[in-house]
DNA sequence: GCGCAAGATCTACATATGTAGATCTACAGA
DNA sequence: TCTGTAGATCTACATATGTAGATCTTGCGC
């Protein structure tokens, strides 16, 4: 139920799913390296997540509020899996992983050590 | 050089891809199951896709446009899958084969199936 | 040759997003 | 108590998208 979210709410998102609950200036501090953004912009998009119901929010210290993820993470993933392989991969997990070995532009290392992990998964079930 | 592309601007793109060029009308028309939309709803969508580059038109029979995918379809599949991964496996497409296998919701008939796809694509390969 | 209808293009509006300045408010220190 | 300021909220604007009515254009049938 996460519907979609763009890069940047993925990126919010992110920082309060490694680093746990944070403040507005936390979620800025955490996303500088990658793009630095207005107090009040972190602000906004943290506002805008939370009217949607990914984010929540508490009380902190004074009148400060603090953040905190309201979905879990694999939700997210699923969600947004599910949904690129239902629009791109007719719904079919396998047509997917077909494409990460075949057509996904992949180095020779990264591509040795996909194998190595599917063989594992495939028997590691079974 | 995909870019993100929306949930509609794909299957607009999927009846170029599965059923050839075609003119609006026949985009409507191959649209129409999924979302039944106007013809210059259908008109407008086309347009925007050929300034972005993603769709090319050439004159069909007297003023009509026949309107054709000017990506193709492994490409969008690339590139939208690498913004998936990058943005939520880090980039790891080990780790998105796993997201599939666990979390992914699969049924038990499916998930056997992937096994068994790993597996052979796993050996197949080495 | 002429008018009409089919198809192209223009204009328009709502919502979502990226971005941030302008304000408002209340807490901590003078 | 008064006030500066940190932090929250409001307002604003550009672009993208979903959606489609209003026009404009022109090839075709008569």
């Amino acid at each position: 139920m996460a519907g979609t979210l763009s890069d940047l709410q993925i990126e919010v998102l992110k920082t309060l799913w490694d680093h746990g609950e944070g403040t507005v200036a936390d979620v800025q501090e955490r996303l500088k390296p990658e793009r630095d953004l207005a107090t009040t912009t972190v602000a906004t998009l943290l506002a805008r997540l939370v009217r949607r119901g990914v984010v929540a929010r508490r009380r902190g210290e004074g009148r400060t509020y603090v953040y905190r993820a309201a979905v879990p993470e694999d939700e997210v993933r699923r969600s947004m899996v599910g949904a690129l392989m239902d629009r791109l991969f007719a719904g079919d997990p396998a047509a997917l992983v077909h494409h990460l070995v075949e057509d996904q532009d992949l180095d020779e290392a990264t591509r040795k050590r996909l194998i190595e992990r599917l063989r594992r998964a495939a028997e590691e079930d079974a």
